[in-house]
Formats: C-alpha cells, sequence, structure tokens
DNA sequence: CCGAATCCGATTTGATACTG
DNA sequence: CAGTATCAAATCGGATTCGG
C-alpha cells in the first residue's frame, strides 16, 4: 500500500502534470515497460507523451532555444513545452543551460542517452512519414466500412 | 475556422476519443509530424499515445487474443484499449479478425506496416530499458536539486 | 526576452455495469 | 470472450499573470 494518499479532488497546489508518476519504485527488478509503476514505464510515457516524441525529434538538430522548439513544434503551448522539457531533463535526456545575460539565454539539448532515444524515434517519423499514401488509403478504407 | 463547432461541454455522444482528431487533410503536402494536422502527425499522436507503443509492442508475439493483450499490458482498461486498437486498425497498422464461434474469437495482428512501426519502437524500448539504472540516478539528481 | 505559476473549462481516462 | 455505455475523476492545455 505505498500508493498516494492524494485524495483531495483536484489539488491545485500540485504542479505534477507530465511524468511524474510517484507509483512504487521498481528499480531493483528486471525493468519491463508492461509493468506498470516500472521506472522504464514511467520513462517511456514521458517520452512518448504527445510531446515528447516532437521535443525529442526537434532537439536532434543541436542546442535549440525554448522559443525556437516552440516555433519548430507546431500547436505546443508555452505550458506544455515547459512540463515536457523539464520531465525529460528530469529522467536525464535532456540538458537545458541557461546563460544568464540580459536578456536571458536558455538552450536545450541532448544528452547521450536523450540522443540514443531520439535515434530511436527518427527512425520510427522516418517510418510514419513516407506510410502517410498508405495510411490515409487505410483510413478511407476503414471509415467506408464503418461510416456509423 | 474549420474547428468543431462542439461547445456542449461534454458531450457523451462523441466516442472519438482516440486518434479521431478532424483537422484539415494535409496529404497533398510533404508530410512533416512537426505540422498539426498532417496525417503523419495524427498517426504519430496514435502510436506515441499512452497505451499505442504498448499495445504495438505486445503485438510482436504475432496474433494476440484481447484479453491476453489486457493481461499483458499491466494497467490498461478495456476501454483504453478497446480505443486504442481501433484506432491503430484504422490507421492501417493492425488487422483484427473475427472468428465466429461461441464464445468470439477475435485477434488482432501486425500489418506490413505495423511491424515497421513496432520495429523501432522496440528499439525506443530496449534503451530505455537498458538505461534504467541511469534514469533512476538522474531523477534522484534532479530532485535533489529542486526539491520545492 | 525567457520561462514559471495559476486559474479554469474541456477532454481524456478508467471502474463499473451491461450486452451480444 | 469481446467489447460498449455510463459517469466520476484526473489530466490536459490555453490564457493570463508573475518573476528574473
Amino acid at each position: 500500500m505505498a500508493r498516494t494518499e492524494n485524495v483531495e479532488t483536484h489539488d491545485p497546489a500540485a504542479p505534477r502534470e507530465v511524468g511524474t508518476d510517484d507509483l512504487e519504485d521498481f528499480s531493483e527488478f528486471a525493468p519491463d515497460v508492461f509493468q506498470r509503476g516500472c521506472s522504464s514505464r514511467q520513462t517511456l510515457e514521458i517520452v512518448a507523451a504527445k510531446w515528447g516524441v516532437l521535443a525529442l525529434a526537434a532537439l536532434r538538430d543541436g542546442s535549440v532555444r525554448f522559443n525556437a522548439l516552440r516555433r519548430k513544434i507546431d500547436g505546443v503551448s508555452e505550458k506544455m513545452l515547459s512540463q515536457t522539457l523539464q520531465a525529460l531533463e528530469r529522467d536525464g535526456l535532456v540538458v537545458r543551460e541557461v546563460r544568464e545575460t540580459i536578456p536571458p539565454h536558455v538552450e536545450y539539448s541532448l544528452t547521450a542517452l536523450g540522443t540514443q532515444v531520439s535515434d530511436s524515434l527518427a527512425s520510427l517519423i522516418r517510418v510514419i512519414e513516407d506510410a502517410v499514401p498508405e495510411v490515409v488509403e487505410a483510413r478511407e478504407a476503414y471509415d467506408a466500412r464503418k461510416p456509423a
């Protein structure tokens, strides 16, 4: 019974929206993404969250500033990008470097681990982008079968 | 302004929770996951959704029945698994085969495209599982820096 | 200019119950 | 067995506000 006791409906003092689950620590066991609570599953949920893939992919170019990332990733809000980057930084996939200039200058880049992950994602993205015609066709066929 | 006019707070008659965005059709353009509305981005959001990765990974073993998938993917609800599989089927990554017996017998398997995607995901998962010790350490360091 | 914190509606999620 | 329906709760995400 190490689950949270936080039963307060919608606690506003909890800025823990992306990838900050606090289930049990499974780090002693063989990592298995299929087991919930496993660290690897937690990391997967951050990486494979709505903005995680795109953030990691966008960082392959090298070091990128916050607003440059924001512009590149169409549709992301400041809040979600910020949260996503924080979660990725916490898991050691991304580094955040602050240059104390005026105006401030913050750059994000990949760690070695982040680069490995990003490489896998790049291959995933390539497959998906190349498959667009096929996917569109599949969708049309599916929707024709199930118009309901 | 082609966005939905569905302003009714929480319309229960809308079973469109996974991967059924209805933005514009970008299929004429060069696919770019960074552009919202692009088909490739829609597919990515299904694949890289909370349960998409695990479902595709779980299907690498071959043809699997619904409840077997459900047992393998710890924590998934029937509803989400069902929605995820439907979305994946719609995009042509998964095939659903029904055997009209009593009791019913439904098997899911990967298409050729689904297999390609799943291969990328397998590599991603391997990286993440192998990195668990590193990630756990990174988390501790991060939390020590920012206990607030 | 960079980004974090707060507020709050909308969407997604998941337990449970129910159907073919 | 393989889902769908229902509803409450959690999460998301945009707008705005605040701080360095």
